[in-house]
DNA sequence: TGAATATCTTAAACTACCTTAAGTTTTTAT
DNA sequence: ATAAAAACTTAAGGTAGTTTAAGATATTCA
């Protein structure tokens, strides 16, 4: 059993906007092939990539979900993707799930935790080509596949730095 | 019936080390009073903090819990502080749980994530400034109990930094 | 296929934040 | 009470990363 229990198969063409800012989130969903990502945009317009999810990840806006409260994010399809989609609020889902859910569930969890207090710590303490690095090693197929434009989100710099790290990195 | 089930009340004197890098993490604690810290020492000496746990937060090593790998992360007391303590490694907590502590640990872990995806949401968008308004704003009672420097280290600065931006608020 | 649009690169000028260092104030411990 | 240690401030000089702008290369789609 997986994260979430109610669940059908969904398919969304590249581009597609599967969450905006001011909706309520109400759903999970995770990717079985393709590309999501979800990102917010500060005050001077830029996007700032919060996760990608590609094969086997999971995506929501947890904040909205869970508080019930307007998001303040975006999700949509980078790529052709099909999803597990759950149309949920975090109740249905509590009074629906069986032990064994609840467990899937806060493995899921958990591992989200980890991979957020990894990133936390890439943030707080390493330059910007150390965290190019080591994006290449998590994501080894993402590079590939995405913009240098989205790796620089993700990672916290602008495109034109990101462009000059790979220079460097190439000249190595 | 809270996060961990099986509990004993502790009590660490100030300046206390209760997790240090290389052990494998066997607990979570809550704290009741007082202070804890969690945070990380990078390859220059210098020291992240990741986390505070003042009254009511949670605080463990996630990673090394629920991997049983050793921990990359120090926890110790800023204050003389109670806590509510449980030994466990993550397999007895699933065996011995019922489905309401589930419910209660999924709450708890729901809301790390939040705290975590805001926390990155900053490291990724603001500058110092904005970042140390709003840690005033999330923590009151820790800008007054905190020496300066940890809270600089909690928004990603030097601790010479935010006493410069301290004077410029101050002069507004 | 060709025009339009998005992506990537390069470089110069700029800024937020760091480093170093020295002086001041506060806290701790005897 | 006093010395020692820790915390805080200030300032000058340095650097990682940004901004702006313009040209080069891909990609999309009619």
């Amino acid at each position: 059993m997986d994260f979430f229990d109610i669940k059908k198969v969904k398919f969304f063409k590249k581009g597609t906007v599967i969450l905006q800012e001011g909706e309520v989130c109400k759903f999970g969903c995770k990717v079985i092939k393709g590309c999501l990502k979800s990102y917010f945009i500060d005050d001077a317009g830029k996007e700032h990539i919060i996760q990608f999810a590609p094969e086997g990840w999971l995506i929501s806006d947890m904040n909205s979900l869970f508080n019930k409260v307007p998001s303040t994010i975006y999700i949509d399809a980078i790529e052709d993707t099909e999803v597990l989609w759950v149309r949920t609020d975090m109740n249905d889902l509590w009074e629906l799930a069986s032990r064994e859910d609840l467990l899937d569930q806060i493995k899921t969890l958990t591992r989200n935790i980890i991979a957020g207090n990894k990133r936390t710590r890439m943030l707080l303490s390493s330059t910007a080509e150390e965290r190019y690095q080591d994006f290449i090693q998590t994501y080894p197929t993402l590079t590939q596949r995405l913009p240098l434009k989205l790796i620089a989100s993700y990672i916290g710099i602008t495109p034109e730095y990101l462009s000059e790290i790979r220079r460097k990195v190439a000249g190595k």
